[in-house]
DNA sequence: CCATTTTGTCAACATGTGTTGACTTTATGA
DNA sequence: TCATAAAGTCAACACATGTTGACAAAATGG
């Protein structure tokens, strides 16, 4: 009852490798089992089908920092460095990439991204925000953090490639601050 | 010679339907013709193959304003409105959305998507932008664009869908005017 | 009106894919 | 040790998909 825990661990991982490269349509369960080393059919009897597997592979907690213990002028920048950093190290078993690749065309994938920022974004941020318009902030806040990972990791669009971490996180956070404590009025 | 003409039009109106609806995996050549009306093996006569049609589809032009003839403090606001119109009501074809969808899970997609950075964004906007910070801040703006496109339109994130149309314009425009004018240092 | 080109249809092929079930090998425990 | 279960392998199926080529229908133009 051990052996099959170790083969299921390297199913997800070699899972998570390939969704995030490639994303979910172009990814093969011949594929993931070659890349893990075993057969595909091992992929069906553990996991039921190439679809649970990739909700498994997807299952990320996003463990953002607790922003009301945090200077209210370091909240932008703080959640920023947390962001990109889940990124460029792979942070919650690169679940997130895995996420966002598979989200644009597959609407399963697109909800459990509504999910996460339901459960995961929204109850961190809402006590910081103004009660009235605390969903809306933490949508454009979600907007910016997204926006910059498909830019950078996935479309990889060059000039966004070339900013170094560091850099890139002043910059966006900058950007949520203006959203976490400017109010533009129309 | 002007029959072929009318049907071709009308692959590439369904495909643009179809391809911005569900990416380009999930589109099938056969659906394309189901709702074109006509015969798969038209699509491979006219366009070369299910590749080449997408690439026809995905052409686009952004027609950004000329932001240098617009008074400095409401070329956010004014790339903003522009932008999240092409987006409501299919402008250019409805083309934005083809690509985006599928440039998340399509390297050729997401080639496309930079050559347009490169070629009619970046263009446009360095004239109005800091010359030795251009193309970061371009590259941040664009970021900030996509990243609103991706969550209202094609992950269809619910505070962000629920947010009228002139409000997210004002939002997103006074982001993008901080990424103008201000300059964050390190 | 008829020959020729254009336009469209049909069936089939080749291939890749998720999944299945029968089988073999390996580990377990009494 | 040996019966039993767990873990893994293999070949095949059923199906969807992009593409092809032979053929039919329709327009064209002299």
């Amino acid at each position: 009852m051990k052996k099959s825990d170790k083969t299921r661990a390297t199913i997800v991982t070699a899972a998570r490798l390939l969704f995030s490269r490639n994303g979910f349509d172009q990814t093969t369960v011949r594929d993931i089992a070659a890349e893990a080393g075993i057969d595909p059919a091992l992929i069906v009897r553990y996991f039921g089908g190439k679809e649970a597997l990739f909700i498994q592979a997807a299952d990320i907690a996003l463990e953002l920092p607790d922003v009301s213990s945090i200077d209210r002028l370091d909240i932008g920048l703080s959640l920023a460095k947390h962001f990109l950093k889940m990124w460029e190290d792979g942070g919650s078993h690169g679940g997130l990439p895995v996420l966002l690749r598979s989200a644009a065309s597959n609407e399963g994938a697109a909800e459990r991204l509504r999910e996460i920022f339901a459960r995961q974004v929204v109850p961190v941020l809402r006590p910081i925000l103004p009660e009235d318009c605390a969903l809306e902030r933490a949508a454009m806040i979600s907007t910016q953090l997204l926006g910059v990972a498909l830019c950078r990791h996935i479309l990889k669009l060059p000039p966004l490639v070339a900013i170094p971490a560091d850099r890139l996180a002043v910059l966006v956070g900058a950007a949520i601050q203006n959203l976490i404590i400017d109010t533009p009025r129309d």
